[in-house]
DNA sequence: GCCAACGTTGGC
DNA sequence: GCCAACGTTGGC
């Protein structure tokens, strides 16, 4: 099993919005990183879990847990013109981005905010990529070590 | 709104 | 293949 990070801006898709969707499940789209497809077509697996984050908003922090609930498929926002993601590029045929589907596992009483985590950048969380320098992946792998101690912040 | 970091694009 | 220009991310 692995475990990962998802990054989302609050004001677009919150933690809230995957409550409220139908079966706390939803596509994970939009993504149009390379590294970031990688991971989601190659290495996600069914089980995988997922801390999900807010970023780009007044208190970026870790707000949750997710569990992927389909591997990776084309992601069809690519598209749709009418779409914000829409990629001319990527053929349908040969669709160049792809998803995965998460469901919430379990939001958080209290957020994890990256101001407090990062109190533990040179101990614990060493290597983390979220607290890295100049980090702007939005989707990033996290070592079960990782995992298992911002698990056990909650 | 600023700006550092970094990815992508495109001319050569 | 190099690299400057440009766009995006995301914390602050």
């Amino acid at each position: 099993m692995n475990y990962w990070l998802f990054k989302s801006e609050p004001g677009e898709f919150g933690i809230d919005d995957l409550a409220n969707s139908p079966g706390k499940t939803n596509n994970w789209d939009g993504v149009r990183n390379y590294q970031a497809r990688n991971m989601m077509r190659d290495q996600m697996k069914k089980g995988d879990l997922g801390f999900f984050y807010h970023s780009n908003c007044e208190q970026p922090g870790i707000v949750g847990t997710i569990t992927i609930v389909r591997e990776g498929y084309s992601d069809h926002t690519a598209f749709d013109p009418k779409d914000k993601h829409f990629d001319a590029k990527s053929d349908p045929e040969n669709p160049r981005w792809f998803m995965v589907d998460v469901k919430l596992k379990r939001k958080f009483s209290t957020e994890l905010q990256l101001k407090y985590l990062k109190q533990f950048a040179d101990k614990e969380l060493q290597g983390f990529q979220l607290l890295m320098r100049g980090n702007r992946l939005s989707v990033m792998p996290v070592t079960k070590e990782h995992w298992d101690f911002i698990d056990s912040l909650v």
